[in-house]
DNA sequence: CGACCGATGTCAGCCGCTGTCATCACAATA
DNA sequence: TATTGTGATGACAGCGGCTGACATCGGTCG
């Protein structure tokens, strides 16, 4: 057995959601995460670079997954198609409507961790306007698809959150992509 | 002449943009800006709720402007000419380039102002919504016409900042809009 | 004149976050 | 086996953002 008990950074990332849930974000202090932890707070730093982060840090695999869903996507897909696409599928595969939940009402409780939340989203724009320049698609008409992916990621997640909602992720974003265009369209 | 100097408030801007642009975000203390303001770092925080808030505090008037033209938009345009109409007329009044180039220089420059530019964005998006649905439309309809709209403003202010641009905001945002029409119609 | 008010100053203190150095099990290598 | 890293953690001091509580004192109102 090792010096120090495994997973440390698991158990950083559990104490703290623990913590916010039971008794809010600003209530919890960095050295309470540590102590429930078994660790002291210095070493939480050493593991998040503060402490929203601890709620965003799978965000990175994501980014990644959805990154790739564009540049996989077939040639024939138009842009806003190509990004829709990868919104569902990796939608599909990555989220737990309960855990989804709870951990949204932690950030929609704090505008810091809602800050930091829409950061993520821009980083993500950015990486999906990214990989559709790699496309080969003009600047603008990247930036707009992945923007408005982002938007319709959005609406969808609020309803698939809300409460009595039946329908699965996946078709809620289509039905919000059909929005979209219904709403662009019609002028 | 009263006790003090007048516009603390002022003042402390003022001094907060110096200090942001000459040295950076991170370098300045919020003890240097009442420094050369005049003033304590007590009555910094009592007019600004925080050291980033400086740089946003005037957002409000703006998102007032926006909701206004979005409600007094005409029974006949639908919901993204609304938004966009909106957005043209308040951003021809309002901004000044090379003030909005140095703001926009210190933003860029620092993740946590970011988070707060985005944050105001967000609120902006929320006002927009419920200004649409002040005009009968559906609650699906009203987000996505906002967000859109937002990213509409987005990737129209980023060109205008942009140098060697010549073209005026209005006209950027028209284009922008007309591109984004065109990335979600043609799928 | 005296009571109150409102903007500011002063001070103490919490907490997020960082730099620095020490510690010590484990691994690699001689 | 003895030595020498190495990497994760602990311990500690300190800065700076931010807040609460109380004092100060011109101006205003009765």
């Amino acid at each position: 057995m090792g010096r120090w008990q495994p997973n440390a950074r698991g158990r950083l990332a559990q104490a703290a959601l623990e913590l916010y849930a039971e008794r809010g974000f600003e209530q919890t202090t960095v050295a309470e995460i540590a102590k429930r932890a078994g660790l002291t707070e210095r070493t939480f730093f050493r593991h998040y670079a503060d402490k929203r982060e601890v709620l965003f840090a799978g965000g990175a695999v994501l980014e990644d997954l959805f990154v790739r869903a564009v540049t996989d996507a077939p040639d024939s897909a138009a842009p806003i198609d190509a990004v829709a696409a990868a919104l569902e599928t990796t939608g599909t595969v990555l989220l737990d409507r309960e855990f989804s939940r709870q951990r949204q009402a932690i950030i929609d409780a704090n505008a810091e961790l809602r800050e930091r939340e829409l950061i993520k989203l821009s980083s993500l724009a950015s990486a999906l306007t990214g990989a559709l320049r790699g496309r080969g698609v003009p600047d603008l008409a990247a930036s707009l698809a992945a923007e408005a992916g982002i938007a319709v990621f959005k609406v969808a997640f609020v309803r698939w959150i809300g409460e009595g909602e039946q329908k699965d992720l996946p078709q809620l974003i289509r039905e919000s992509l059909d929005g979209l265009k219904a709403v662009t369209t019609g002028s």
